[in-house]
DNA sequence: CGGCATCCTTTAGGATACTG
DNA sequence: CAGTATCCTAAAGGATGCCG
């Protein structure tokens, strides 16, 4: 665990292909990237409107993961209600890019 | 189910970096690939040596996986005993350089 | 609004033993 | 040698309800 709650569940050390791997694998984490790219920063509840069939739990599992080893940012702030919002970084971005490349691929050889 | 068995583990359709995430995301993977592309063809007994760690069953289960998806081929000869031969195909190694870029673009964000 | 807490079901994956 | 079969545990993920 490490002081700040919201980050610790960064992935542990090793093959960084198997860290991407692991951060990205869960069920709907790519589908939130991919909403999060085309959408820009966007609202918790926006998101799960637009990640259809999501359940809050999964959401905030993923983003927490995803904030966690800094692939999207959170924005939190703290009015009544609250508006917390979710973007990605540059390493987001970055890796979103990554993921394009290997849709291109994946798309080819069906 | 397919009428060949070994076929039977097709990804089902779907946005195709999903199908591409859901074939490889489970766990020694990316790990069987790699040995693969760096060793060439393998049997399967030297496959669970090089693969440190992982149990027949779940080797199997990957082999089967990627074999039904095309990404590697599977060199059956009946003599006795059974000589089982496991390489990437043409897709594989396709797949294999996407995966290298990924890992590549991994390593510089730490 | 955002998101924990709790509970429950499903799936993944490891251990072991056995066979053509 | 290259698997299957069986069993078991752990982890993932869905549903629901409550709270600041």
């Amino acid at each position: 665990m490490t002081k700040d709650k919201h980050l610790d569940k960064a992935i542990p050390k090793g093959c960084p292909l198997d860290r991407v791997f692991r951060l990205l694998s869960g069920e709907w984490t790519t589908h939130i990237l991919w909403v999060l790219s085309q959408n820009g920063p966007t609202r918790h509840g926006e998101l799960r409107r637009l990640v259809e069939g999501i359940s809050s739990k999964v959401l905030t599992d993923r983003l927490r993961m995803l904030e966690a080893n800094d692939v999207v940012f959170r924005d939190y702030e703290p009015t009544v209600p609250p508006k917390v919002t979710y973007g990605l970084t540059a390493v987001g971005k970055e890796l979103d890019q990554a993921l394009r490349a290997m849709q291109a691929i994946a798309e080819h050889w069906t």
